[in-house]
DNA sequence: GCCGATTTGTCCGTATGTATC
DNA sequence: CGATACATACGGACAAATCGG
């Protein structure tokens, strides 16, 4: 599968940074130069710049070029750039990612899940409870509320394996998009039961609640994932938008930090 | 100031779903439509449909058209769609923000604050302890490095008001974009202090780590925001990309939760 | 199932504006 | 000032997905 000409472009400079082809600070060749090596035009190039630009990777200055940013793990405590996955992360670290089902079961919405999810009262769901563990250590206490006329034959055994990659290949469903919120909320008794959180240490998890739509528009599936805090790391680039009241929020976000 | 064509496209398209001028599900005008209406090439209605893409407000299906996925708040618990900053959740609930600085001064980058901010040893920083207020209440306390250099004639004033203001207005600084990375940490003693945390209730504070450049490309700011835990909260929107190892984090993010 | 109309996705070439040096 | 580089905008072409007849 050949992907489309300026996402190919996209990875293999991207890739490049990576292999540390350009300095840090550098500036890549000029959109001109991308131009003749990729034969392409100068908007497939931009379009994958503009990619790279979002991942953290690059920024663009304006009548001088584009500026390599991109810092290697190793430079770093952190892993900068693109959002990085557990998943990813335990392989690229050698670990073994896991998946227990420890409740699965039907419902229907009452008032009070409406308000909470969304789905409309009297609405079937499927609910489960998963945990997930790294290198046999449960990190994550799942809560998920699937529509249940957009997931039939949906088992436990699918869910212990990957429930995306049965709606996605079995189903033909497409995923389009996933709203997410990130809080901080008190240790319930299932936390602690599951993932043995000790409360004298950490009486807090880290909770995202995402509400995920599918190609025909529907809200097919509400989720509130209890992450372990101290195994817990979202990361984010934000680019300032040339002035304006930008959706963007300065440093230490939400942007009150420096108002 | 006019702005840019697709912006004004973007802002206009945008307050139309805010107003319900659109039904939550609907289909939007088509492209052509919108083409016509704006006066414009379709490339600039694409570029304007993205920015919304981004934001969650509508979803495009190829062959259908672009679907109006926008909850306002009053439908849903929370506040979806784009980022939204304390400051402009504080403006719209008519709270009042307000600044403390708690602490200013200079100080020398030594190997061990290198390695956590990733300025280089040696170099000239300003340090800050700024707390703010939403109606009085101490929410959030900030820990600022700022290399020297970059914020001549800085002042605990200036500091107490808006340090973005004075770097972009008044030092014609141009900010670029800033990798933040989100955590849980435990309650430190200033925490403590200065936020009236009871670590009965609460002794983990919501983290965000940023690492912000400007247009020469330095990292001119290091920042540690610790927010209290029951008024943090984080959104954020993910786009499914069309298969393929994506930058996609499937929800409930980091994205083990389905895997 | 096929076909054609509609709609979004990708790509191209060109022109002009604006910022940097 | 001129050369270079990115930003915006236009118009056109074809591909791919959807939907109705």
């Amino acid at each position: 599968m050949p992907k489309s000409k300026y996402e190919n472009i996209y990875r293999d400079i991207k890739q490049k940074i990576e292999s540390n082809e350009f300095a840090y600070q550098e500036l890549l060749p000029s959109e001109h130069s991308l131009v003749q090596l990729y034969s392409c035009s100068r908007n497939t190039v931009r379009r994958a710049l503009g990619r790279l630009v979002t991942d953290g990777y690059v920024q663009t200055i304006q009548g001088k070029g584009v500026r390599n940013i991109y810092r290697p793990n190793e430079q770093t405590a952190f892993t900068l750039g693109e959002i990085e996955s557990f998943r990813e992360s335990a392989l690229r670290n050698g670990q073994v990612p896991a998946t227990r089902v420890v409740l699965f079961l039907e419902l229907t919405t009452d008032e009070k899940l409406s308000r909470r999810t969304g789905f409309p009262a009297g609405s079937q769901l499927i609910y489960l409870q998963r945990l997930h563990y790294l290198d046999g250590v449960p990190l994550i206490l799942n809560h998920n509320y699937f529509l249940k006329e957009c997931v039939p034959g949906l088992t436990p055994e699918i869910a212990s394996d990957s429930i995306y990659d049965y709606l996605e290949n079995s189903l033909g469903m497409t995923i389009v998009n996933s709203q997410r919120i990130m809080t901080v909320e008190k240790v319930t008794e299932i936390d602690e039961k599951y993932m043995k959180i000790n409360v004298d240490d950490y009486n807090c998890m880290a909770v995202v609640t995402s509400f995920t739509y599918n190609s025909d528009g529907i809200m097919f599936e509400f989720t509130q994932s209890r992450h372990r805090p101290d195994y817990f790391r979202f990361q984010d680039n934000a680019v300032r938008r040339a002035s304006g009241h930008a959706p963007y929020s300065p440093p230490g976000s939400p942007g009150i930090s420096h108002a």
